[in-house]
DNA sequence: TAGATTGTTAATCGATTAACAATC
DNA sequence: TAGATTGTTAATCGATTAACAATC
């Protein structure tokens, strides 16, 4: 498709994109991706909704927010959708990322091959344990946190993970955000106060596992 | 409060919760539980919403789901409410849970103390690496999949945790279903088919990221 | 052409916010 | 009592679904 009309200029948010929409712009993505990987070159949105559980018009409605990626009468070419949604979450580029913690979950991360499957590599890792300063894991150099900004800058880091105890989280993020960071991906269990400029996105295992326990306690019809 | 009226068969939920309360009530529980640390006896609707961004009538509409826990001119009583809100997600209980896969993440998540912190207990690991089978991580035993069934139904075991590739993931989820499993936490980046039965929380970090790549690229004036 | 599927508008549904009587 | 804050209803807002003309 690729229209040239007078819609916006391209992978700029024309109106304010909820939030549930670009969730599901993953998940399609993921979904396109494992089509491909099984030999389908086309799919429509009926498919596309079913492998994930929702409706055709939801798909045809969340891609409308970012332009016309279809073939009425035939549907989506996957390549092409795939390139699309890439360009419009901003992983059609490898994006440089800092890991900040290297306890066991940040370690595992660091280790974690779908980061970079995925357009995103682990380029230097943070700690204050003076041990591991120095120390290459995954080829990963590992700096003191005190060098957070000059590594940051000269590294062009845009994106952190942070992988600290929640003690430090806020502390840390404060650093980041003064190193000129623009967005966290927070695993600490608390709150990260953080400038509007600065995105954040926050992963709580335990909730995760609270959600999994209050859908099987109050399960319908299993008081 | 805990008034004795007509409402409901206590933790069975009344009427269809919305996804989005549930997760709001573990920030709430999360919050509540930093104040008490902080020596609050009370807090209120205002300033609960106000940690974490949400309005106070937002605060006050996602309890109300469940009952009456606060008190009218005053609040609420932190550990009264804490109490309250466990017992909702089904953490005034300690769950015992089994991590499937011991690659980086699955070792990694043995570890993490989050868990135990807030009501799960990973009492049993399980892999396809015989070299890794009887080993005890963490005091944790590892046993082989095969295995899975019975172990499960020994030690009474309702939630899982998914950490294998993704190639591995679908028929693994079959066998914690075979196995009477109830819940499952997936962090294999596929979408897994479960039973109606079987409830499902998914976790992809690669797209954790995404959702912040967007936010970094699509932020407001910034093209 | 007939059949299929898109993009988009209108209708429906659900969730958030505002407002306020009841309560302490 | 006056002031504060809840629980809850009504009003608003936003997101999902249905429907269909346009298109291939």
């Amino acid at each position: 498709m690729e229209d040239s009309r007078e819609k916006q200029p391209q992978s700029a948010v024309e109106a304010n994109v909820p939030q549930a929409v670009v969730s599901r712009l993953s998940l399609y993505l993921r979904e396109l991706q494992r089509l491909v990987q099984d030999c389908h070159a086309m799919t429509n949105s009926t498919q596309l909704g079913a492998l994930l559980g929702f409706t055709d018009a939801q798909v045809r409605k969340d891609l409308a927010y970012f332009g016309q990626f279809g073939y009425p009468g035939i549907g989506y070419r996957c390549e092409e959708l795939i390139a699309a949604i890439k360009k419009i979450l901003g992983t059609d580029r490898s994006w440089p990322v800092a890991m900040v913690g290297l306890g066991n979950l940040g370690r595992a991360l660091l280790h974690y091959r779908g980061f970079s499957q995925r357009g995103f590599r682990i380029v230097a890792a943070f700690d204050i344990d003076v041990d591991k300063i120095g120390e290459l894991v995954e080829g990963i150099e590992v700096f003191h946190r005190d060098d957070l900004a000059e590594v940051v800058a000269v590294k062009g880091i845009r994106l952190a993970i942070v992988a600290v105890p929640g003690a430090a989280a806020q502390a840390i993020a404060d650093s980041l955000v003064a190193a000129g960071i623009e967005g966290v991906l927070n695993f600490a269990p608390v709150t990260l106060a953080l400038p509007d400029h600065v995105s954040r996105v926050g992963v709580d295992l335990a909730i995760e596992l609270e959600q999994l326990s209050f859908a099987v306690v109050n399960r319908p019809e299993n008081p």
